[in-house]
DNA sequence: CGACTGTTTGAAGACGATCAACCCCTGTGG
DNA sequence: CCACAGGGGTTGATCGTCTTCAAACAGTCG
């Protein structure tokens, strides 16, 4: 394993003997693959690399408004992002799991335009943004993962256009979660969520009490266990099934 | 005004004596900054640019799984996106007007992720997504420009999470129509729409009944005219007002 | 034990979707 | 010239889902 020292990765990838699996659970895993990578370039990229945390639930990481100076890759824990307008209501963008870059979107006007909140304790790796820019200038490999990363959150929230019945945001919700669980190794079906009800039902533009009671439903269906914040998928075809009206879409 | 000729401006730019102008109107206008732009790199991004269309109404640019191999800047029309399921449901993801950027998104896994249709008769500059790429490894802010493209597409997004009342969202799409409008030198407050009301509900994902009973309440409160497909903002900050539940997130 | 937060459950109400009908406009063909 | 068909748009009545308000409940920490 090149550089876990450095951080770049999630605490417990697997080890599968193919490196190429960090594509999936590092964002820049691109540039790890056995062939193509660029040792000079990795090593650069090391450099930039500045650990920072623990944050503790609730600490943010930056707000809105704050000067967009960095990214930074999830090492461990869970981070929201959040819009918060002057009344104090909040909405929740998107939840970051190990090896997810955040704050690129910041770009736009040289501002971070949401919040980022650690969920659970939270470590993380910091990259300023200069510098990452510089180097993706030279590192192609480099400058399409950042792009990809865009990407993908611009596909992530495109998901969320459209309005579904509850029971199928929460389970696209709860399988999306499971999925990612499974990248980095862990049961893809049996799964902890670290954040309340609230920032789910925030998330899924749902009432808490919504929240609640479609997972009651569900598991009045076999189709899952809850107790408190642990969720086992017991039906996981199932499951797809009823979130299939999102899920298709794509 | 430097190179019209070659189509990277909408068709009516507003002619303002202040070249900035162009930074919100054409999503390269950061490269054509009278002070530091650079000459050799927009001649580059000249050589790049292939003319196509025109596409009638309902034509596709490109359909969701295509090889993603360019992105196109709209000169002139609107062109919408939008995702398929395969019991042919749509639904819209955004609309672009003169000095968009379409298909960066296609970058994450090398295909579109959506179909991009003519709403009514378009025309596209083509650029070929690898020598674009290339060109902005070398043009630091080319690649400033792509990532703040594909920033804002992102927030759009983001903007639409979040459940809203019916009006408020009309309000809110009305008002950034005539916002777009303006900044190409229309007029902000009298402007049509181009697209079926149709398409409008699907985009803010509403029944198209109900696009027509709140555009019909915002009427009887005299905020707005509407004959067909020509609107007219008649109190812009009772609309504000009105939106305000979404635009006072971001 | 008692304050606290987070979660669940119940009952009433609001909002938008759906189904259905009608209207308006355009184009077409007798 | 008129009749008719077809699409887009509007309006009305009904229904379902989610929200809201309210209360009870569970787990945690002082």
């Amino acid at each position: 394993m090149l550089d876990n020292a450095v951080g770049l990765w999630p605490e417990k990838p697997v080890d599968d003997g193919d490196a190429r699996h960090f594509c999936s659970t590092c964002v820049f895993g691109r540039l790890c693959l056995p062939r193509g990578y660029d040792k000079a370039a990795l090593h650069e990229l090391h450099c930039l690399i500045e650990h920072v945390g623990p944050f503790h639930a609730g600490a943010e990481i930056f707000r809105t408004g704050d000067a967009f100076d960095a990214v930074f890759s999830v090492r461990a824990g869970v981070v929201k992002t959040q819009l918060r307008d002057e009344r104090g209501r909040e909405q929740i963008l998107a939840f970051y799991t190990p090896g997810d870059l955040i704050g690129l979107d910041g770009i736009e006007d040289d501002r971070y335009p949401c919040t980022a909140v650690a969920v659970d304790t939270v470590m993380l790796c910091r990259f300023s943004f200069p510098a990452i820019a510089t180097l993706s200038a030279r590192v192609p490999d480099l400058q399409r993962t950042l792009f990809a990363v865009m990407a993908r959150d611009l596909r992530m929230a495109q998901w969320h256009k459209g309005d579904f019945p509850a029971e199928a945001r929460l389970a696209d919700f709860l399988l999306r979660w499971g999925q990612r669980l499974a990248q980095r190794g862990y049961s893809g079906t049996q799964l902890t969520l670290p954040m309340p009800r609230g920032d789910i039902a925030n998330y899924l533009s749902l009432a808490p009490e919504t929240v609640s009671r479609s997972l009651r439903r569900l598991m009045d269906d076999g189709l899952v266990e809850v107790r408190g914040r642990e969720v086992k998928l017991c039906q996981p075809p199932a499951l797809v099934e009823l979130a299939r009206a999102i899920t298709d879409r794509a």
